[in-house]
DNA sequence: GGTTTTTATAAATAACTATTTATAAATGTC
DNA sequence: GACATTTATAAATAGTTATTTATAAAAACC
């Protein structure tokens, strides 16, 4: 199976090792985020466009209601992720953790569509985006926060969170005014990271932060 | 206005001289064939996102149902044309025989707009579609093309005509066992031209013309 | 017999259909 | 109070909605 721009066997060991700890953590830094989902797509070579009813025949668990949306879903686990799987043979891959899953769950869905009587070759995967929440381990004054911020949009009657569009790298952030954000966009980890970098430097920059809390001072206020 | 990827005053001359004419023709090489629609794209630059309502109340006669189509409908003549207005300020100009009239169409259009009070800037017109029709001047043995020609698709129950892809230059035509043929997919007249005159070369060199009737032959058949 | 609609082709435009995932506030239902 | 849904974000996938235009055969309707 071919790999495509992203290189991520040599991440492998890293992710690993991750794996073993609840958060992932930046000691170099102390980023506080973890990725949540990354989603990959996957082309494949085929000799004629596919009939998703006789996948949809072969595997009775899959979802495919083509006056609907004209992509077929299947579910797999070890490693858990959802795959939509298209008559031209392109795949979209949702839910994977880790972007060095993708090749697991992607042998998975091939031998499952062969299983169906298909043929198909070369799988190519590419990650298309990569959603990850964090800390910024203050509160955000979001007021302040959308004035000051450029690139930045806040309606609270409409959702809690300010959509702020970093251009560079080109991601964007919602921020709670918990601290707590998501960072979405990004097609590579090493740009989530450097991203979320980024803005917690805006952030302490541009002085939006509340006064930091930590667990203590929350303790002595509830005793009160 | 500033013009984009297809310069076309200069040609302007030559589809008036066109214009005296029923049909287009290459004396050079004996092709018969017309432009009969041009579709292209306008790109202008706004402030924020056009409220196709506000178009809609100024100018009763057009169409917008946005939970049927996002795009606002708009008729204009002299040149007749018709237009899809999008609230990203994009347009797409349909219905024009020639190239050149683009321009008038989107002075129009973008007068229209303004009228509504609505804000925009430097559009820019791209030419992305051209279909014309044509003559071979032979009746087709389609089912004999349809073996002979790659990239060829005949199936009469479906459609009686031969879809036929050219690869180079990258054009589709449509043939008819008349002998009458369209041709769509170029973006330029240019390109149209060179692609007529090879699927007249290619009819000839893989001798899928039936028997070539004139009108005396005709004229003869019917009185006996 | 005339008219209309469908079958097919290309191209651009954009919103919806569906999938996943964290975040959090509001609303509605039980 | 618990639970579900909606609001919002990104990304890929693809068919549908609508527009135009020639070509022609079949089917349906008047």
């Amino acid at each position: 199976m071919a790999e495509e721009e992203n290189e991520f066997d040599d991440l492998e060991d890293e992710e690993e090792e991750e794996e073993e700890e609840d958060e992932e953590f930046d000691y170099e830094s102390d980023l506080d985020y973890k990725i949540e989902n990354v989603v990959a797509t996957v082309t494949v070579e085929i000799t004629e466009k596919i009939d998703l009813n006789q996948i949809a025949r072969k595997h009775a668990e899959v979802e495919y209601n083509p006056e609907r949306f004209p992509g077929l879903v299947m579910r797999i686990e070890k490693p858990r992720a959802t795959i939509l799987i298209f008559s031209t043979g392109k795949m979209v891959v949702t839910g994977l953790r880790k972007a060095a899953e993708a090749e697991r769950v992607v042998d998975k869905v091939v031998k499952n569509i062969r299983k169906a009587g298909i043929k198909l070759a070369n799988p190519e995967i590419t990650i298309q985006n990569i959603v990850a929440s964090g800390d910024l381990h203050t509160n955000i004054d979001l007021n302040m926060a959308a004035i000051v911020m450029e690139y930045a949009m806040y309606e609270p009657e409409v959702f809690p969170g300010l959509i702020y569009r970093m251009q560079d790298p080109k991601t964007v952030f919602l921020i709670f005014s918990t601290g707590r954000i998501v960072c979405t966009g990004a097609k590579q980890k090493e740009i989530v990271r450097d991203a979320v970098k980024k803005l917690n430097q805006q952030v302490r920059d541009l002085g939006v932060a509340k006064k930091e809390l930590d667990s203590s001072d929350y303790q002595d206020i509830t005793f009160i």
